[in-house]
DNA sequence: CCAAAAGTGTTACGATTACACCCATGT
DNA sequence: ACATGGGTGTAATCGTAACACTTTTGG
C-alpha cells in the first residue's frame, strides 16, 4: 500500500539525507601565468593527496554561501565571483560515506591572498596549470578538468573575469590576461574592437601613470 | 578549541545532512509543437500548483539513476538521455524543509508514453511551451527557463536531440525538429550542410516508404 | 632623445545566408 | 499524370583574422 514514493517525495521526511559539500577550483592568474589552488590535509582517505579545496555545507547556507566561507577560510578573501559548474554524485566518489558536491570555480589574484595553513590543512599551495599533479584525491582531477573548460567558455563569451583586475585597469592587462587564461596569443587591434563592442567597459579617462605610452584606464560599466 | 571545521568537513560524520531531489524538465516534441511535461499532486504546500516532475534521491543511487527513476515512474520511459542543468540550493525554495534540487532536462516523444496516473500525482499534462502555466510550484519557474535555455544550447552545437527521432530518420525530419525546438524556420540547403559538416551521421541507403519523393535516410554514426 | 608600449584602419579571407530548379515517389 | 516533398549549387553578405605605422610617455 505504500509503494507510492515515486514522484514529489520532497515533501516527505522520512527521505535519505546527504552529505553535500562544494568544492572550488580557485584559478589564480599572476601576470603571465595560471595557477589552480590545491591542498593536502592532515586527516582522512586522501591525507596524501591533493585536493581541490572544498567544505561541507551547513544549515542554513546555500550552495554558493558554502563556497564563499570555505574560500573566505583559506585566502582570507571576500565578495568573490563564483560560478557553478555541476554536481558530482557517483556512489563510491567518497571511499567512506555518501557525499555529493556541487563545484564552482573562482578566480583570484594569488598575490592578494597570502595562504595560511588552517583547520585540517596540512600543505596549500599554487599549482601552474600546466604541472597539476596526477591522482588528484577524490574525483578531483575530473572536476578541475571540468571546471577548467568551463571557465574558458564563460570567459570567451560572457567577460566573466571575477576579480583579477583592479576597478581600473588598461586593455593591454586585460589582453594579458585572456591571453594567460587561454593559452593563446590574441591581435591587439581585434582583441580591442571585440571588447568594445561588447559595450560592457567605459572609459575612464584617466591615464595609468607610471607605464610608457600612457594608456586609458577602463572599468566595467554599472550594470543596468 | 574546535573552531577549525572549515575546510574538507567532507569527512567528518557530524555534519549537517540535508534532502536532495532531482527535478526534470522534460521537454516533449510532437510533429511541430514542443511540450514540457507538468504535474499537480494530491499533497503538499503546491498542492494546486503545476510542478515539474521530480523526486528524491534515494541512499543507492545517483542523481542521473534518480532522474531516471522519477522519469520511469511517469512514463514508463527507459534509456533516455539526461542533460544536468544546474544545482538549486536557496534558503526557502521549499517552503517547509531544507531541500536542494539538482535540475535535469530530458528530451522524449509523447506519442510514445501514455500518461497515467501514479503515486502522489494528480494530474500529469503535456504544456505546449508558448502557453506554459503561470506561477509554477517553488522555483520551478526557474528551473524550466534554465533548462529550456540550456536545451538550446545544446541542440546548437552538439546535436543533442535525446531520444526524439528514430534510429534511422530523414534530415527533413532533423530539420523539421530543429524549427520546432528553436522556433525558428531554417533554409533546407543551408541546414543539410550544416549538419553533415559535423560528421555525426552516416547514410544508410535506404529510402523511408511511404513518403513522396524517397528521403534517404540517415543514423548517428558509432561512436569512436 | 631614445626605448617601450599605446593606439588606430583597411584589406583579405572564410563562414554564413539567401535563393530556385529538377528529380523521385505516392496516390 | 500530377502533386508532394526530396535533393542539389552558386553568388552576396557578414563577421573574423591579418597586418604596420604613428603617438605618447618614462627613463
Amino acid at each position: 500500500m505504500e509503494k507510492e514514493q515515486l514522484q514529489h517525495i520532497q515533501v516527505k521526511s522520512d527521505s535519505f539525507e546527504c552529505s553535500v559539500t562544494t568544492d572550488i577550483a580557485v584559478f589564480g592568474y599572476v601576470e603571465g601565468s595560471f595557477k589552480i589552488l590545491l591542498t593536502k590535509r592532515t586527516v582522512g582517505d586522501f591525507k596524501n593527496r591533493w585536493l581541490l579545496p572544498g567544505g561541507a555545507m551547513e544549515d542554513k547556507e546555500t550552495l554558493e554561501d558554502c563556497a564563499e566561507k570555505v574560500l573566505f577560510a583559506l585566502t582570507g578573501f571576500k565578495d568573490i565571483h563564483f560560478e557553478q559548474v555541476r554536481a558530482y554524485s557517483a556512489l563510491l566518489r567518497h571511499p567512506i560515506k555518501r557525499v555529493i558536491t556541487i563545484c564552482f570555480y573562482a578566480l583570484v589574484k594569488p598575490e592578494n591572498h597570502p595562504l595560511a595553513l588552517k583547520g585540517d590543512v596540512e600543505e596549500i599551495a599554487w599549482f601552474d596549470m600546466d604541472r597539476i599533479p596526477e591522482n588528484l584525491g577524490f574525483d578531483h582531477g575530473q572536476l578541475l578538468r571540468d571546471a577548467h573548460t568551463h571557465m574558458k567558455d564563460n570567459l570567451k563569451d560572457k567577460l566573466v573575469v571575477g576579480e583579477l583586475l583592479p576597478q581600473k585597469f588598461t586593455l593591454a592587462e586585460l589582453q594579458n590576461l585572456y591571453e594567460t587564461i587561454l593559452g593563446t596569443r590574441l591581435d591587439k587591434r581585434n582583441f580591442r574592437k571585440r571588447i568594445l563592442q561588447m559595450d560592457l567597459l567605459e572609459n575612464t579617462n584617466e591615464k595609468k601613470i607610471g607605464v610608457k605610452g600612457g594608456p586609458l584606464l577602463y572599468r566595467y560599466k554599472k550594470k543596468r
